[in-house]
DNA sequence: TTGTAAGCGTTATCAA
DNA sequence: TTGATAACGCTTACAA
């Protein structure tokens, strides 16, 4: 900012108090009688001072704000957690800072915190790489990290989830419950840790449910996209036998599968019955409309948020919440049906 | 941040110079001679020093941060918007703070200001009330605000926006094409700016080609949703006398329509033909695939971004700049057919 | 080309 | 309960 409103200094004198006294009042008002108080209240209005936070942060030996480190920024199931983060956040005074993960660079990103740019952050993106993680936990002795949505296995910040394996196994129920037993998988990115969790998810469920677990019926999706999931149509399409129903990794990865389906003369849910995961809000409105695990992404944010604020202002984070898992639902509808 | 590394002190006792060398050395290296800047280069690197941008930003009397102001963070299109600004932004050294017009009082948001915690800022919504821009604009003498996709009639704030009564008419342009004579139009919400031309240019391409606009056939769309299309699918259906082509305000109207009509057992594109706007993502892959007018909304982002920074750099908007319109293009897709 | 030193606007310590 | 005052860590005249 260039045009410089009142500092408090001029609160002071339009008081009749000392700055101290204004920084008081501001910050700590109990410390300050009732009288003097109002004085100074009455200051601030009348000269319409804002306080600076450069100066505010520099004394305080703070950045004011918080890192929220995004795998894709354009992905729409990131930033709706990042609108429950920022719901938390806009009632504090931090702000609220974003970079994608994208195309940054080691060493920009580790920049963030010796930059003293942020006191906190929050993780969208399991796949940091390790070093970087290490750095950041070395530069923020109180482990003012925390993981949303995924999270890197070995380390022990504390993070928010989905039930992801839950969430596979209701998948796997309502299939079951439908009376399939010839199911499949399309997994997405195969790194990832939510796919891992998933597969696991599966994997058990079939198990527990007795039903035989094809290898070729479990196919890699690559990524959570509708590509992803129309390549593995293709797979499909080529086999001799094929499964009566998929769950999949993500709702994308499910329409994108029933849309190349579709375009073969295949259709879901006669000749196939497919389980999303998400529930992105197209899911209600596609055609046919997709059963799926819905994830409260905007939870997930405003969970994650809060416990980074918790260890902000000094509230350990207890050792039995060092993992939230929040509740997914499954929610039927048109591209499941009874075989 | 608490953790604090070495300071500049350090870093210039490390290279034997004094503060204000190490200063110059790392903003304007030119001022300083060879030999000393790769002394100083070696002492940052040896001591690991990282400036302290709460102190750099008090000393230069700036905020160090623009922001990003977004009527829904959680919306996929406005996500990527911000996308496209934290690539150019990335590369500075402004941190991007971004904040959800949604939810926030106006003392809050202009308060983003008096606080300075921004040098600037880019608006994503156009429908913020007068009051808090004229304030905004009181307390930014050199117009650091930027509109980017909407912008605000009757400011002569910059704005980047998409041609939006041109894809109207390339829109039209195809359905006539098509063999299309009765054509509607699903409009988004009533007092947005982008529905204003977007209903502009649909009247003037049905009067350039010779077309009767039907009253009943321009419909209220209430918002950009799906639900906003399901809707206005309910209103048609009840008439009549249809039009045989319909032209929607967004693709999440399009969307919506075709999926209420899918219900209701009237198909798209044999009954109906649908042109949407935006090309999001799903758009490829919904059934039928939706033909559609694209924007580009990473350049809408990445534009807004540069000219900003122009201006945060002194360089001032010219005039015949200050409108800057990014072309769309029609993308011909499953949902339109000839009549 | 480099160094000295005076702030930038707060907050926290100490004393009153 | 309040006030003086010394930092917080940097940049930038001005001087050398």
């Amino acid at each position: 900012m260039n045009a410089k409103g009142p500092r408090i200094q001029e609160v002071a004198v339009e008081a009749g108090v000392s700055t101290a006294t204004v920084s008081r009042t501001l910050s700590n008002p109990d410390l300050v009688s009732e009288k003097t108080r109002e004085a100074v209240l009455a200051a601030v209005e009348k000269t319409g001072y804002r306080i600076n936070r450069a100066a505010q942060n520099l004394r305080k030996r703070q950045a004011g704000a918080i890192l929220v480190l995004l795998p894709n920024l354009g992905n729409p199931f990131f930033s709706q957690i990042l609108s429950g983060i920022e719901s938390v956040f806009a009632t504090s005074d931090l702000s609220v800072l974003i970079a994608d993960t994208n195309g940054i660079k080691q060493d920009q990103l580790t920049g963030y915190f010796r930059d003293t740019r942020a006191d906190g952050v929050i993780l969208l993106d399991g796949g940091i790489p390790r070093a970087v993680l290490n750095e950041l936990a070395q530069t923020t002795p109180d482990n003012r990290i925390v993981f949303a949505c995924e999270w890197k296995p070995g380390t022990d910040l504390p993070s928010v989830r989905s039930d992801n394996r839950g969430g596979a196994q209701q998948a796997i129920a309502h299939l079951v419950q439908l009376g399939h037993s010839k199911i499949g998988h399309i997994a997405g990115p195969r790194n990832n840790v939510l796919t891992k969790e998933r597969l696991a998810g599966f994997e058990a469920a079939m198990r527990n449910q007795g039903l035989e677990i094809v290898p070729r019926w479990v196919v890699d999706g690559g990524d959570f996209s509708l590509d992803a999931g129309a390549q593995a149509a293709r797979q499909f399409i080529e086999m001799d036998e094929r499964p009566t129903a998929v769950f999949c990794g993500s709702d994308l990865i499910a329409m994108g599968f029933i849309s190349e389906m579709h375009k073969r003369g295949i259709s879901v849910p006669n000749d196939f019955s497919v389980v999303g995961f998400d529930d992105i809000e197209i899911a209600d409105r596609f055609i046919p409309s997709l059963t799926t695990i819905r994830q409260n992404r905007t939870q997930l944010g405003v969970l994650a948020a809060t416990t980074l604020l918790g260890q902000l202002s000094g509230r350990a984070v207890a050792a039995q919440d060092n993992v939230q898992l929040v509740d997914v639902l499954l929610i039927k509808r048109g591209s499941t049906a009874a075989i």
